[in-house]
DNA sequence: CGCTGTGTTGAGGAAGATCAAGCGCCGTGG
DNA sequence: CCACGGCGCTTGATCTTCCTCAACACAGCG
């Protein structure tokens, strides 16, 4: 079993990685960042690190380990809104006393941390503008993705959008990455049944797409499937790849 | 015909309304805005205000008519990501060089304004923080929609979130309000047909739900119809009712 | 007067949901 | 050590929702 909330200690911490590959930050920014990430707290997998409804206190970092926006319906149904992976942040915003509009709920173990504030028109405000942008580009690309994409499309979109993601943070060597992922947890995020989500993945498998297996996901050919399934990286500024 | 891009002259403006009821603006504020939507330019139907991948050039007010944040595929398909209505702003982020991560096309004849410049910390900034955190929390319902509502629900849902935002800027008068949306529309915001609408419709106007005649859409019961759907109001600050 | 866009209806088909059952794995407790 | 239970994956059968294709009505408009 893979322990996600765990990195070697010499390797640079994907969340710090992250953050650096969005903004040219200086060296104050990136001592603060590190500091912050050794001072993450631990939380429990299946815990809920933002409650819907309820007051954020203060602005996130995951700093190791995955988390899921989510939303719960009265009759049980549920949807992921997004996932969350280290270097990305929850509940930056601009105004005071805002409420939660999701849950966000830890599907590993998590270490999470308090970014650090940012001086206005700083590198590192820019690094966290980017990083909100590009949580928004996100969104919208789960939008398409359960308006527009069938069963199969669905799976290869968002398993290149991980895939990019966890790219940018080194979580993702050639083409694989570790995923503590179930097939009902895709379901939820794709808005479709564990059950079909498992028929469809088959389906992938035998195209030879991927290879998903003790919870390690490779893509065969990212760049021939994201081409497949008509995807287009994300990008949200001029300045940055 | 409805003109969705003229109001009365002596009507305060649904886009000013709106930025009003947002926070407690100062008489500044209220005159800069007024000033940026006296001098609103026109855009017709069709016309894309935004193209996604350029740049974008300044954030944008929309002072009157409706829009959609639109993407395309290569093999045509559509998915509408939001509406923009009279008083929602475009563009507003904190990064320099930003680029457009979707379309917005006018559905209607628009007029356009340059929202006037927020001082940090301002009533006004504060305003435009709200309006952002109530876009993307807009956003999320959309993604819940798609993915976890049948279409029945789809359409309930996405009415009554139209219904809470035309009330917001005084366009909706008990339970009714003017839609200039085509059915196909409706199809590619809900992830659906155009030809499943109209039949969803029907049904809808054989419960009793709603009447939609001439372009103006009457909600029977909105708050026995969001029961039925299982949907609650948006919200995002302690602060904001 | 024909054209185009929009709404409507019908018939048939495909994608995905639902219900149900079985299997392998692993942690737990007797 | 083994039995048990829970969880996740897999498979089959059946059903529902929604799509596709097609045709037609109707209104506005050049």
């Amino acid at each position: 079993m893979t322990c996600y909330a765990i990195q070697p200690k010499d390797a640079p911490s994907p969340a710090l990685l992250r953050m650096t590959a969005l903004a040219e930050l200086d060296r104050d920014s990136i001592a603060a960042l590190e500091t912050a990430i050794a001072n993450a707290t631990p939380t429990r997998a299946r815990a809920e690190v933002v409650v819907e409804g309820r007051e954020i206190a203060a602005p996130r970092l995951i700093a190791a380990g995955w988390a899921a926006r989510v939303r719960l319906m009265n009759d049980g149904r549920r949807q992921f809104l997004s996932f969350l992976l280290p270097g990305d942040m929850i509940g930056m915003c601009h105004q005071p006393r805002p409420i939660a509009v999701s849950t966000v709920v830890a599907l590993t173990d998590l270490l999470v941390a308090t970014p650090p504030p940012s001086a206005r028109g700083s590198e590192l405000a820019h690094a966290y503008a980017i990083s909100h942008a590009l949580e928004e580009a996100y969104l919208l690309a789960q939008i398409t993705r359960l308006g527009r994409l069938h069963a199969q499309e669905r799976i290869a979109d968002l398993l290149l959008e991980l895939h990019e993601r966890l790219t940018l943070n080194g979580m993702a060597v050639d083409g694989g990455f570790d995923a503590p992922l179930t097939q009902e947890m895709l379901g939820d995020a794709l808005g479709l049944t564990s059950v079909h989500i498992n028929r469809t993945l088959q389906l992938a498998r035998r195209d030879g797409d991927l290879v998903w297996r003790d919870g390690r996901v490779t893509l065969t050919d990212p760049v021939a499937l994201a081409h497949k399934v008509g995807r287009a990286p994300v990008r949200v500024s001029e300045l940055q790849p």
